[in-house]
DNA sequence: AAAGTTGTAACAATTATTATTTCAGCTTTC
DNA sequence: GAAAGCTGAAATAATAATTGTTACAACTTT
Protein backbone atom coordinates (compact mmCIF):
# COMPACT_ATOMS: atom_id res chain seq x y z
CA UNK A 1 0.00 0.00 0.00
CA UNK A 2 0.96 3.62 -0.57
CA UNK A 3 -0.07 7.40 0.25
CA UNK A 4 -1.54 8.61 -2.99
CA UNK A 5 0.53 10.45 -5.35
CA UNK A 6 -2.18 13.11 -4.80
CA UNK A 7 0.25 14.21 -2.16
CA UNK A 8 3.39 14.53 -3.89
CA UNK A 9 1.58 16.07 -6.67
CA UNK A 10 0.38 18.46 -4.49
CA UNK A 11 3.73 19.38 -3.13
CA UNK A 12 5.04 19.80 -6.34
CA UNK A 13 2.23 22.03 -7.06
CA UNK A 14 2.74 24.66 -4.49
CA UNK A 15 6.39 24.52 -5.25
CA UNK A 16 5.72 25.99 -9.15
CA UNK A 17 3.45 28.13 -7.87
CA UNK A 18 6.22 29.74 -5.81
CA UNK A 19 8.99 29.30 -8.29
CA UNK A 20 7.27 30.59 -11.18
CA UNK A 21 4.08 32.52 -10.22
CA UNK A 22 6.06 35.74 -9.93
CA UNK A 23 6.89 35.79 -14.14
CA UNK A 24 4.08 33.62 -15.69
CA UNK A 25 0.30 32.32 -14.47
CA UNK A 26 0.56 28.87 -13.06
CA UNK A 27 -2.58 26.90 -15.11
CA UNK A 28 -3.43 23.22 -14.58
CA UNK A 29 -2.18 22.82 -17.79
CA UNK A 30 1.40 24.65 -17.15
CA UNK A 31 1.39 21.83 -13.51
CA UNK A 32 0.10 19.54 -16.47
CA UNK A 33 3.20 19.48 -17.87
CA UNK A 34 5.40 20.36 -14.63
CA UNK A 35 4.41 16.74 -13.29
CA UNK A 36 3.49 14.62 -15.92
CA UNK A 37 0.12 14.23 -14.23
CA UNK A 38 -3.37 14.92 -16.08
CA UNK A 39 -4.97 18.24 -16.07
CA UNK A 40 -7.64 17.41 -14.59
CA UNK A 41 -6.20 15.54 -11.39
CA UNK A 42 -4.45 18.43 -11.04
CA UNK A 43 -7.32 20.93 -11.07
CA UNK A 44 -8.79 18.41 -8.60
CA UNK A 45 -5.80 18.57 -6.22
CA UNK A 46 -5.74 22.44 -6.94
CA UNK A 47 -9.43 22.36 -5.63
CA UNK A 48 -8.53 20.74 -2.25
CA UNK A 49 -5.86 23.13 -1.93
CA UNK A 50 -7.89 25.70 -2.12
CA UNK A 51 -11.02 24.12 -0.12
CA UNK A 52 -8.28 23.93 2.79
CA UNK A 53 -6.97 27.70 2.66
CA UNK A 54 -3.88 26.82 0.97
CA UNK A 55 -4.14 27.96 -2.24
CA UNK A 56 -6.36 30.08 -4.64
CA UNK A 57 -7.72 29.78 -8.07
CA UNK A 58 -10.98 31.06 -9.78
CA UNK A 59 -12.86 30.08 -13.05
CA UNK A 60 -11.75 31.73 -15.79
CA UNK A 61 -9.16 33.84 -14.51
CA UNK A 62 -6.32 31.31 -15.62
CA UNK A 63 -3.50 30.35 -12.67
CA UNK A 64 -3.15 29.55 -9.06
CA UNK A 65 -1.41 31.50 -6.38
CA UNK A 66 -0.73 30.92 -2.32
CA UNK A 67 -3.61 32.39 -0.32
CA UNK A 68 -0.81 32.36 2.84
CA UNK A 69 3.01 32.42 3.12
CA UNK A 70 5.20 29.18 2.28
CA UNK A 71 5.97 29.21 6.28
CA UNK A 72 2.78 28.83 7.56
CA UNK A 73 2.19 25.44 5.02
CA UNK A 74 3.35 22.28 6.27
CA UNK A 75 3.23 19.06 4.89
CA UNK A 76 1.07 17.98 7.15
CA UNK A 77 -2.08 20.18 6.07
CA UNK A 78 -0.72 19.29 2.16
CA UNK A 79 -1.54 15.52 3.35
CA UNK A 80 -4.51 16.51 5.10
CA UNK A 81 -5.97 19.07 2.00
CA UNK A 82 -5.48 16.33 -0.07
CA UNK A 83 -7.35 13.46 1.98
CA UNK A 84 -4.29 11.08 2.24
CA UNK A 85 -5.86 9.36 4.85
CA UNK A 86 -9.73 8.49 5.50
CA UNK A 87 -11.78 8.59 8.44
CA UNK A 88 -11.03 4.98 9.22
CA UNK A 89 -7.30 5.93 10.03
CA UNK A 90 -3.75 4.75 8.49
CA UNK A 91 -4.53 0.78 9.12
CA UNK A 92 -7.09 -1.26 7.69
CA UNK A 93 -8.43 -3.57 10.08
CA UNK A 94 -10.10 -6.61 8.93
CA UNK A 95 -14.08 -5.99 9.31
CA UNK A 96 -15.51 -9.19 10.89
CA UNK A 97 -13.56 -10.78 14.09
CA UNK A 98 -15.61 -13.00 15.62
CA UNK A 99 -17.51 -11.65 18.35
CA UNK A 100 -17.82 -15.05 19.60
CA UNK A 101 -13.65 -15.47 20.79
CA UNK A 102 -12.11 -13.46 23.20
CA UNK A 103 -9.64 -12.43 20.99
CA UNK A 104 -12.20 -11.40 18.32
CA UNK A 105 -13.99 -9.44 20.30
CA UNK A 106 -11.31 -7.59 22.22
CA UNK A 107 -8.59 -7.25 19.08
CA UNK A 108 -9.62 -3.46 18.45
CA UNK A 109 -9.54 -2.39 22.53
CA UNK A 110 -5.90 -3.82 22.57
CA UNK A 111 -4.76 -1.93 19.10
CA UNK A 112 -6.82 0.79 18.38
CA UNK A 113 -5.13 2.95 20.47
CA UNK A 114 -1.52 1.81 19.30
CA UNK A 115 -2.18 2.05 15.73
CA UNK A 116 -3.36 5.85 16.86
CA UNK A 117 -0.20 6.56 18.22
CA UNK A 118 1.41 5.26 15.33
CA UNK A 119 -0.34 7.09 12.89
CA UNK A 120 -0.29 10.44 14.94
CA UNK A 121 3.93 9.68 15.22
CA UNK A 122 3.72 9.68 11.33
CA UNK A 123 1.37 13.15 11.29
CA UNK A 124 3.86 14.95 13.53
CA UNK A 125 7.00 14.06 11.47
CA UNK A 126 4.98 15.55 8.87
CA UNK A 127 4.05 18.70 10.94
CA UNK A 128 8.13 19.40 11.16
CA UNK A 129 8.43 20.79 7.80
CA UNK A 130 7.01 23.26 5.90
CA UNK A 131 6.44 24.46 2.52
CA UNK A 132 9.18 27.17 2.92
CA UNK A 133 11.39 24.89 4.17
CA UNK A 134 10.78 23.06 0.72
CA UNK A 135 11.25 25.65 -1.49
CA UNK A 136 13.90 26.99 -0.11
CA UNK A 137 16.15 23.62 -1.05
CA UNK A 138 14.79 24.03 -4.46
CA UNK A 139 15.65 26.97 -4.95
CA UNK A 140 19.63 26.42 -3.71
CA UNK A 141 19.60 23.12 -5.73
CA UNK A 142 18.35 25.23 -8.80
CA UNK A 143 21.31 28.06 -8.80
CA UNK A 144 23.73 25.13 -8.20
CA UNK A 145 22.92 23.60 -11.16
CA UNK B 1 -4.95 4.68 1.02
CA UNK B 2 -4.10 2.01 3.96
CA UNK B 3 -1.60 -0.30 5.39
CA UNK B 4 -2.91 -3.87 4.19
CA UNK B 5 -5.63 -5.46 6.65
CA UNK B 6 -2.73 -8.50 6.76
CA UNK B 7 -1.06 -6.58 9.35
CA UNK B 8 -3.98 -6.45 11.63
CA UNK B 9 -4.95 -10.45 10.78
CA UNK B 10 -1.11 -11.16 11.65
CA UNK B 11 -1.16 -9.05 14.89
CA UNK B 12 -4.76 -11.35 15.47
CA UNK B 13 -2.56 -14.26 15.00
CA UNK B 14 -0.23 -13.97 16.84
CA UNK B 15 -2.55 -13.44 20.01
CA UNK B 16 -4.52 -16.54 19.16
CA UNK B 17 -1.85 -18.29 19.14
CA UNK B 18 0.18 -17.39 22.54
CA UNK B 19 -3.64 -17.82 24.20
CA UNK B 20 -5.12 -20.61 22.32
CA UNK B 21 -1.83 -22.36 21.89
CA UNK B 22 -1.76 -24.39 25.12
CA UNK B 23 -4.79 -25.99 24.50
CA UNK B 24 -5.70 -26.40 21.21
CA UNK B 25 -4.03 -26.18 17.72
CA UNK B 26 -4.15 -23.02 16.00
CA UNK B 27 -4.86 -24.05 12.55
CA UNK B 28 -5.73 -21.91 9.98
CA UNK B 29 -9.52 -23.33 9.51
CA UNK B 30 -9.53 -21.84 13.59
CA UNK B 31 -7.99 -18.49 13.20
CA UNK B 32 -10.40 -18.04 10.13
CA UNK B 33 -12.75 -18.03 12.34
CA UNK B 34 -11.71 -15.86 14.82
CA UNK B 35 -10.67 -13.00 12.42
CA UNK B 36 -13.66 -13.64 9.82
CA UNK B 37 -10.66 -13.57 7.09
CA UNK B 38 -10.48 -16.40 4.65
CA UNK B 39 -8.42 -19.44 5.44
CA UNK B 40 -5.90 -19.03 2.33
CA UNK B 41 -5.20 -15.42 3.36
CA UNK B 42 -4.37 -16.97 6.84
CA UNK B 43 -2.11 -19.51 5.57
CA UNK B 44 -0.49 -16.40 3.19
CA UNK B 45 -0.02 -14.53 6.12
CA UNK B 46 1.23 -17.60 8.34
CA UNK B 47 3.56 -17.99 5.70
CA UNK B 48 5.19 -14.69 5.43
CA UNK B 49 5.31 -15.16 9.42
CA UNK B 50 7.00 -18.21 9.21
CA UNK B 51 9.58 -16.68 6.26
CA UNK B 52 10.50 -14.25 8.91
CA UNK B 53 10.81 -16.56 11.93
CA UNK B 54 8.15 -15.32 13.87
CA UNK B 55 6.26 -18.69 14.04
CA UNK B 56 6.69 -22.08 12.87
CA UNK B 57 4.03 -24.04 10.62
CA UNK B 58 4.72 -27.51 8.97
CA UNK B 59 2.58 -29.02 6.12
CA UNK B 60 0.24 -32.04 7.28
CA UNK B 61 0.80 -31.43 11.16
CA UNK B 62 -1.61 -28.85 11.82
CA UNK B 63 -1.25 -25.66 14.19
CA UNK B 64 1.50 -22.98 14.54
CA UNK B 65 3.76 -22.28 17.06
CA UNK B 66 5.68 -19.20 17.99
CA UNK B 67 9.35 -19.39 17.05
CA UNK B 68 10.43 -16.74 19.51
CA UNK B 69 9.13 -15.56 22.63
CA UNK B 70 6.60 -12.58 22.59
CA UNK B 71 8.81 -10.21 24.07
CA UNK B 72 11.25 -10.31 20.69
CA UNK B 73 8.68 -9.52 18.56
CA UNK B 74 7.66 -5.99 18.01
CA UNK B 75 5.00 -4.43 15.30
CA UNK B 76 7.44 -3.53 13.63
CA UNK B 77 8.66 -7.57 12.90
CA UNK B 78 5.65 -8.09 11.76
CA UNK B 79 4.71 -4.93 9.77
CA UNK B 80 8.15 -6.22 7.89
CA UNK B 81 7.08 -9.77 7.62
CA UNK B 82 3.87 -8.92 5.73
CA UNK B 83 5.48 -6.62 3.29
CA UNK B 84 2.89 -3.89 4.66
CA UNK B 85 5.56 -1.38 2.15
CA UNK B 86 7.56 -2.49 -0.71
CA UNK B 87 10.35 -0.97 -1.90
CA UNK B 88 8.97 2.26 -3.14
CA UNK B 89 8.28 3.62 0.14
CA UNK B 90 5.32 4.65 2.12
CA UNK B 91 4.27 7.30 -0.47
CA UNK B 92 3.64 7.23 -3.96
CA UNK B 93 5.49 9.52 -5.65
CA UNK B 94 3.82 10.85 -9.00
CA UNK B 95 5.71 8.98 -12.17
CA UNK B 96 7.09 11.31 -14.38
CA UNK B 97 7.82 14.74 -13.19
CA UNK B 98 9.15 16.42 -16.32
CA UNK B 99 13.16 16.41 -16.27
CA UNK B 100 12.60 19.90 -18.32
CA UNK B 101 11.08 21.57 -15.44
CA UNK B 102 13.71 22.84 -12.98
CA UNK B 103 11.18 21.63 -10.53
CA UNK B 104 10.33 18.32 -11.96
CA UNK B 105 14.09 17.46 -12.49
CA UNK B 106 14.43 18.36 -8.85
CA UNK B 107 11.63 17.23 -6.73
CA UNK B 108 13.16 13.90 -5.74
CA UNK B 109 15.99 15.09 -4.35
CA UNK B 110 14.00 17.62 -1.98
CA UNK B 111 11.85 14.88 -1.00
CA UNK B 112 12.81 11.76 -0.90
CA UNK B 113 14.94 12.59 2.39
CA UNK B 114 11.91 14.13 4.32
CA UNK B 115 9.36 11.26 2.97
CA UNK B 116 11.96 8.48 4.13
CA UNK B 117 12.25 10.39 7.57
CA UNK B 118 8.52 10.35 7.73
CA UNK B 119 8.57 6.85 7.58
CA UNK B 120 10.79 5.85 9.58
CA UNK B 121 8.77 7.86 12.47
CA UNK B 122 5.83 5.34 11.56
CA UNK B 123 8.81 2.81 12.02
CA UNK B 124 10.27 3.76 14.85
CA UNK B 125 6.91 3.96 16.85
CA UNK B 126 5.94 0.85 15.51
CA UNK B 127 8.98 -1.10 17.07
CA UNK B 128 7.86 0.54 20.45
CA UNK B 129 5.57 -2.35 21.24
CA UNK B 130 6.42 -5.82 21.38
CA UNK B 131 3.41 -8.82 20.83
CA UNK B 132 3.84 -9.60 24.76
CA UNK B 133 2.84 -6.22 25.40
CA UNK B 134 -0.61 -6.21 23.35
CA UNK B 135 -0.63 -9.68 24.80
CA UNK B 136 -0.80 -8.56 28.29
CA UNK B 137 -3.47 -6.17 27.59
CA UNK B 138 -5.28 -8.84 26.06
CA UNK B 139 -5.51 -11.25 28.97
CA UNK B 140 -6.14 -7.83 31.13
CA UNK B 141 -9.67 -7.56 29.66
CA UNK B 142 -10.48 -11.26 29.03
CA UNK B 143 -9.78 -11.29 32.69
CA UNK B 144 -11.77 -8.63 33.32
CA UNK B 145 -14.75 -9.98 31.33
C1' DA C 1 -5.36 -46.39 4.49
C1' DA C 2 -8.17 -42.41 6.20
C1' DA C 3 -8.72 -37.94 7.96
C1' DG C 4 -7.12 -33.58 8.56
C1' DT C 5 -3.86 -30.18 7.45
C1' DT C 6 -0.49 -26.99 4.93
C1' DG C 7 1.42 -24.77 0.76
C1' DT C 8 0.54 -23.02 -3.52
C1' DA C 9 -1.38 -21.84 -7.93
C1' DA C 10 -4.95 -20.00 -10.61
C1' DC C 11 -8.66 -17.27 -10.92
C1' DA C 12 -12.59 -14.13 -9.53
C1' DA C 13 -14.50 -10.24 -7.19
C1' DT C 14 -14.06 -5.97 -5.15
C1' DT C 15 -12.16 -1.62 -4.26
C1' DA C 16 -9.02 2.21 -4.98
C1' DT C 17 -6.34 4.98 -7.95
C1' DT C 18 -5.37 7.49 -11.96
C1' DA C 19 -6.54 9.06 -16.61
C1' DT C 20 -9.69 10.76 -20.12
C1' DT C 21 -13.52 13.08 -22.33
C1' DT C 22 -16.75 16.56 -22.26
C1' DC C 23 -18.80 20.79 -21.39
C1' DA C 24 -21.01 24.68 -18.79
C1' DG C 25 -19.62 28.91 -16.92
C1' DC C 26 -16.34 32.49 -15.84
C1' DT C 27 -12.53 36.23 -17.11
C1' DT C 28 -9.74 38.66 -19.83
C1' DT C 29 -8.54 40.76 -24.00
C1' DC C 30 -9.26 42.62 -28.26
C1' DG D 1 -19.62 41.73 -27.38
C1' DA D 2 -17.13 38.00 -29.45
C1' DA D 3 -13.16 35.10 -29.15
C1' DA D 4 -9.82 32.71 -26.59
C1' DG D 5 -8.36 30.54 -22.67
C1' DC D 6 -9.25 28.90 -18.37
C1' DT D 7 -11.62 26.46 -14.17
C1' DG D 8 -14.98 23.30 -11.99
C1' DA D 9 -17.29 19.32 -12.25
C1' DA D 10 -19.56 15.12 -13.90
C1' DA D 11 -19.26 10.84 -16.18
C1' DT D 12 -16.73 7.20 -17.71
C1' DA D 13 -12.73 4.25 -18.62
C1' DA D 14 -8.42 2.10 -17.60
C1' DT D 15 -5.29 0.30 -14.38
C1' DA D 16 -3.65 -1.50 -10.21
C1' DA D 17 -4.09 -3.33 -5.61
C1' DT D 18 -6.53 -5.97 -2.28
C1' DT D 19 -9.18 -9.66 -0.73
C1' DG D 20 -11.76 -13.89 -1.48
C1' DT D 21 -12.47 -18.48 -3.66
C1' DT D 22 -11.63 -22.98 -5.68
C1' DA D 23 -8.79 -26.76 -6.26
C1' DC D 24 -5.38 -29.94 -5.29
C1' DA D 25 -0.75 -32.02 -4.40
C1' DA D 26 2.05 -33.14 -0.52
C1' DC D 27 2.60 -34.08 4.19
C1' DT D 28 1.48 -35.96 9.28
C1' DT D 29 -0.81 -38.32 12.47
C1' DT D 30 -3.76 -41.89 13.91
Amino acid sequence: MQITSKFTVAVHILICIDIFGKERRVTSDFLSGSTGVNAVIIRNVLGKLRESGIVETRQGSGGANLARPLCEITLYDVYKAVDCIDDEGLFHFHENPNADCPVGRNIHKVMDGRLRAVQTALENELKGTTLADVVADTRKIIDEE
